[in-house]
RNA sequence: GGCGGCGUAGCUCAGUUGGUUAGAGCAUGCGGCUCAUAUCCGCAGUGUCGUAGGUUCGACUCCUACCGCCGCCA
């Protein structure tokens, strides 16, 4: 039976609209889902992603727009959704912390943890940020008792409050990072979060009361309490896949890959393996961290005023484009840099050089000497020289896919572009073009374009994941359809099936129309 | 203050357990082809591999110190 596995990206706090970066790891998620779609079946890949909306920051952004928080997140959650599926994001799930079917599962599992005796009330006094929604300790103040994250006062409060017996996990979650060196990846973030497992741990506030903050789910046994928005927002990850699958726990949540951004580190690799240890689940597979997304160098972020709306660069060069650039350009775990120069001579030189003018110059040819018809074997080459091409249409999906299994995807593509090079080659060292000339040498022609036709199908499959409506528009030319498509190199295209005329799948951006 | 990372060709970066004249892509120059989106192919480069020491027959690779940039924790 083939593995079942499950796939997030964070549940985005949606208190504004998505930008680049946020753009950046659905994209990500996205690329292995598909991937993964292909490897173990359609059936048995669940990815999930949606909105955080509640809290108090939600709260405030709603009243300033003169909205209650629940027409608020409808809305914001819905421009969400309709950037990510604009996109080409593929996700089966999209969750919002408000709707019913998560609020009733995040009450259960406050019910099951506090049934286990792993929360507690006690009184509590601290200094509060609003804004980071959380307590600060003395010394971890600036002077004049001001946030260090937003540079505003916090206030003194004091209330009681339900809290999570953290300490009790760390040992548990510590052995669990230590026996499973790929738990937590890139191993830079590995040895950060063991660093923050190193030291004894404060329990963790899991409630706000009522009177502060009614923007929430209720606590099941206090409804003076909601619960704080973190406990609730982890749960997004389980709670509708959950509430559908009843195997879902045993048999899909151990396989989970979560998509997430270095800023969240230690919630995800401290706070949500005690949440769910305390509420007696299983531990995920993968914490799969990825780094910021600059924009020229610089953070993006909305206080430097340099946020991207990935809408605009949809419509100014297309989904497909916008996901390969990223994908091509950054080291999955490291910060990269978002530059329109870069995308546009990454355009230019690999997908429109490369990848487009060989398709327009194989179809064109296919069209030109044998109207379109394939009158040899595909992948059953003669001479070596056929031999080492149909190897290295051979070699290079093994190759990305391995790659998108490890998350680094610029290899990937990589690999995909070395066999994009071997065809280019390929029909210099033959010169199909000069064969032709001499009526008796089409059969080689023919054969010499067979063997280019399915490579290029077997690239068009093997860069689905990255560019599903290209790679879908390039598998329209060859005239193939879903079945015959994603097979692997010799079983796609045979003798006697037709392929449509060359046209440009990726138009050059000239720089100087661009400047203006 | 503690822990960790990075510093390689003009630009962006590869260099997997130390082993022959240190690589790729982009950009630049020259040549070839004409099927193709003025595309493709070939050739040509340039480097004190951050600095200074050390270990070794041999160091971009290991060790120490320092300089610069950055991250996490406190």
């Amino acid at each position: 039976m083939a593995e079942r596995i499950h796939i997030t990206t964070a549940i985005f706090y949606c208190n504004g609209a998505p930008h680049v970066g946020s753009a950046y790891e659905a994209l990500a998620a996205d690329v292995f889902a598909r991937h993964q779609r292909r490897k173990l079946g359609r059936e048995n890949v669940s990815f999930l992603s949606g909105t955080d909306e509640h809290g108090d920051k939600i709260r405030r952004a709603a009243l300033a727009q003169g909205l209650t928080p629940q027409a608020y997140t409808d809305k914001m959650s819905a421009l969400f959704d309709e950037a990510f599926r604009g996109l080409g994001v593929s996700y089966d799930y999209w969750v919002r912390t408000t709707d019913g079917v998560h609020q009733e599962w995040v009450r259960e599992m406050l019910r099951r943890t506090h049934a286990r005796g792993d929360i507690y009330f006690r009184d509590y006094e601290g200094q509060y940020c609003v804004d980071c929604e959380r307590f600060y300790t003395d010394k971890e103040l600036l002077p004049a008792n001001v946030c260090p994250v937003h540079h505003r006062p916090v206030e003194l409060i004091s209330e009681g409050n339900y809290f999570l017996r953290l300490e009790k996990y760390r040992e548990q979650v510590l052995e669990h990072i230590r026996r499973n060196p790929d738990f937590i990846r890139p191993e830079r973030y590995r040895n950060e979060a063991l660093n923050m497992l190193a030291e004894p741990l404060a329990d963790l506030c899991i409630s706000r009361p009522k009177s502060r903050l009614d923007w929430g789910v209720e606590l099941p046994f206090d409804s003076n309490y909601i619960t704080y928005v973190w406990y609730d927002a982890f749960w997004a990850y389980v709670s509708h896949p959950a509430s559908r699958d009843p195997e879902f726990r045993d048999k899909v949540w151990p396989n989970t890959e979560h998509f997430i951004g270095k800023d969240i580190l230690k919630t995800h690799a401290v706070y949500w393996p005690a949440i769910l240890l305390a509420a007696d689940w299983p531990l995920f597979k993968h914490l799969n961290v990825h780094g910021w997304l600059n924009f020229g160098g610089a953070r993006m972020s909305k206080s430097s005023g340099n946020v991207r709306d990935p809408v605009s660069y949809e419509q100014a060069f297309g989904a497909d484009v916008l996901r390969y650039f990223v994908m091509r350009e950054v080291v999955y775990g490291l910060d990269g840099d978002f530059s329109e120069e870069r995308l546009v001579e990454r355009y230019n030189a690999e997908l429109a050089n490369d990848l487009g003018n060989l398709a327009s110059r194989v179809l064109a040819m296919a069209a030109r000497y044998f109207q379109g018809e394939i009158t040899a074997t595909p992948g059953a080459g003669g001479e070596e020289i056929d031999r080492n091409l149909c190897e290295a249409f051979r070699a290079a999906p093994a190759r990305a896919g391995a790659m998108v299994d490890e998350l680094a995807f610029n290899r990937g593509l990589d690999a995909v572009w070395q066999a994009l090079d071997a065809a280019n080659k390929y029909i210099v060292a033959t010169s199909p073009f000069t064969l032709a000339k001499d009526p008796d040498k089409l059969p080689r022609v023919a054969q010499i374009l067979a063997h280019l036709l399915e490579g290029l199908r077997v690239i068009a499959a093997t860069l689905e994941p990255f560019m599903p409506r290209q790679a879908q528009k390039i598998l329209d030319l060859l005239g193939l359809d879903e079945a015959a498509a994603y097979v692997p190199f010799g079983a796609g295209l045979k003798r006697g099936d037709r392929v449509k005329p060359a046209l440009a799948l990726f138009p050059r951006i000239d720089k100087k129309d661009r400047a203006k």
